[in-house]
DNA sequence: TAATCGTGGCC
DNA sequence: TGGCCAAGATT
């Protein structure tokens, strides 16, 4: 099969396949893709939809957002975790308001100057509201990649030179094309070549996927880092922040002392959110989410 | 480069 | 039951 045919499949399997997602309609404005891009990073579609809609409903606009307290931005993204993402959203908003005229920029590396914006973020925007012919390389397309081309089960641990070259020789020549490609292998990976149990049955690839063809063999690269949880930072950064979104008012240090025992690790995580600008210390020994 | 950073659902 | 995983970025 040739490159070209390898690309019409998926091309055209993505056109009866595709879920209807609100960020992927028409009228989406380049604002509603860059939110929901990093409302996905590393948070389900399920959970990131509803949420989505709440915040366009009531920033429609970077500039709406850059004149809300970034505390508000946190506690409107509730639990989808990561809530750092929050805040560097707020920061790109006032970003653009600052230095784009209010606008999301369509290029790529004013894309990746804002905060929370790295490479695939910068790519998706720029591709998904611009219609920029870049390629857009995710966990997704990466597993696609690595089992449709490679024939290996799992990509590397890290995204790699010869990972980024493949996918830009597989990004096809025609802009109207390359637009669709990038987020129909994204779609394939979602829905079908997905991590755990992938539905090879169903692939409209699986007569010339290498790994499929290659018996499909377990993966044999270095070890993938699990996450830990129970016990951790993070666990406890969780709690504190809950406590903090769930409250209308500044919370006193005393309730705050309350969800975790071990007072070391417990004021470490505080001190850390404070750091991180997600919590605002008061004068009275209370603490709020920023004002 | 590798560790860190939330949350919840699934097999 | 619990390890694994989800449209990553940052340091």
């Amino acid at each position: 099969m040739s490159l070209v045919d390898l690309q019409r499949t998926i091309i055209d399997w993505y056109a009866g396949a595709q879920r209807d997602l609100p960020w992927r309609r028409a009228d989406c404005s380049p604002w509603g893709i860059f939110v929901s891009e990093v409302m996905l990073q590393q948070t389900p579609v399920v959970r990131v939809e509803p949420v989505w809609h709440e915040w366009m409903s009531r920033w429609p606009t970077p500039t709406a957002l850059a004149a809300s307290p970034s505390g508000e931005a946190v506690r409107a993204w509730g639990r989808l975790g990561y809530p750092r993402r929050a805040l560097r959203l707020h920061g790109a908003a006032t970003a653009m308001v600052d230095r784009h005229d209010g606008e999301v920029p369509s290029n790529l590396e004013e894309l990746q100057a804002l905060p929370g914006v790295g490479t695939y973020t910068a790519a998706a925007v720029a591709a998904f509201a611009f219609g920029a012919r870049v390629p857009v390389v995710d966990t997704n397309v990466r597993r696609v990649h690595a089992r449709a081309v490679t024939g290996v089960e799992h990509a590397a641990p890290s995204l790699s030179r010869a990972e980024s070259d493949l996918a830009a020789e597989l990004l096809p020549t025609d802009p109207d094309a390359a637009r669709v490609w990038n987020v129909a292998v994204m779609e394939l990976g979602a829905l079908i070549c997905t991590a755990r149990g992938p539905r090879c049955d169903e692939c409209p690839v699986r007569e010339t996927c290498a790994w499929v063809r290659a018996g499909r063999p377990a993966y044999d690269g270095p070890p993938r880092r699990g996450q830990a949880w129970a016990g951790t930072d993070r666990q406890v950064r969780g709690r504190l922040l809950q406590l903090l979104r769930d409250s209308a008012d500044p919370v006193p240090r005393e309730q705050l002392e309350q969800v975790w025992d071990d007072e070391l690790q417990r004021e470490r995580c505080l001190d850390g959110l404070v750091s991180d600008g997600l919590v605002e210390p008061l004068q009275d020994n209370r603490f709020r989410l920023p004002g």
